[in-house]
DNA sequence: ACAGTTCGATTACAAATGTAATCGATTGAC
DNA sequence: GTCAATCGATTACATTTGTAATCGAACTGT
């Protein structure tokens, strides 16, 4: 199912390290912007139903771990969202970023790599 | 305001030329998807409402003009986009298109391009 | 000239989303 | 031992989204 705003900053909070208690969520969470803590609680709550995190026990409280792994959430995004806004095209997608002026010198070493394992694939 | 996944496939669908009227749009849309005509006049008046495209009259039908430019919604997309799943940090963004084989020798070519743009205005 | 089609405008309606408040059980502080 | 704070569960409720259907005006084919 699908994960909305909201709940992916609770899930980013969650990532951060886990398991995890809701207050403790809700003190990472604290720092980037006001929300209250029952709507953290329900995030967490649509995020169980959504099996993107469980929960164990621990005494009347919950310690909470996500289910899906970061890397598999950022992938799937990436590619839906490159479909969605650039047509499926990596390029023109990193040249929008060149044109923002975001790219630092580590995300060129990167491009380098990936270029050059490409062609290392394809000839 | 926000554009809705839905919306955006119509938006999508007019730019890739204009004016153009929304029975043109339904016929761009109908080789991707099964959408009933009258969804895609809902969405248009959406698309208007929030003032992301605007129409001129022609007789009794609208032909309809994106108000906002392609490239600039890419750009503030993205930029979203990057914050929300990757923390803003673009090299892990690209690692996950490395992994995904979505590149194509276009993609190569352009992002060699870039690199050596890059290049150039920081050294 | 009348019937069927097509326009945009308005209305429909369930599901998802954002953002909480309430409730009953439990626990911790005094 | 009692009262307040806190826990998760349940309920609330307005807005947005997805996906149309209906309505009245206009146009088109015959």
């Amino acid at each position: 199912m699908e994960i909305s705003k909201s709940e992916l900053k609770v899930l980013n909070a969650l990532w951060q390290s886990y398991p995890c208690s809701a207050s403790e969520i809700v003190d990472r969470l604290d720092n980037q912007l006001e929300w209250h803590e029952k709507t953290v609680k329900t995030l967490l709550g649509r995020l169980v139903k959504k099996q993107a995190i469980s929960f164990q026990k621990d005494g009347r409280r919950y310690l909470y771990s996500p289910l899906i792994e970061q890397k598999d959430f950022q992938q799937t995004e990436s590619k839906h969202f490159l479909d969605r806004i650039f047509g499926g095209r990596v390029s023109p997608l990193i040249a929008s970023f060149a044109n923002q002026e975001k790219l630092k010198q580590e995300d060129i070493d990167q491009l380098k790599k990936i270029i050059s394992d490409w062609e290392k694939d394809n000839d």
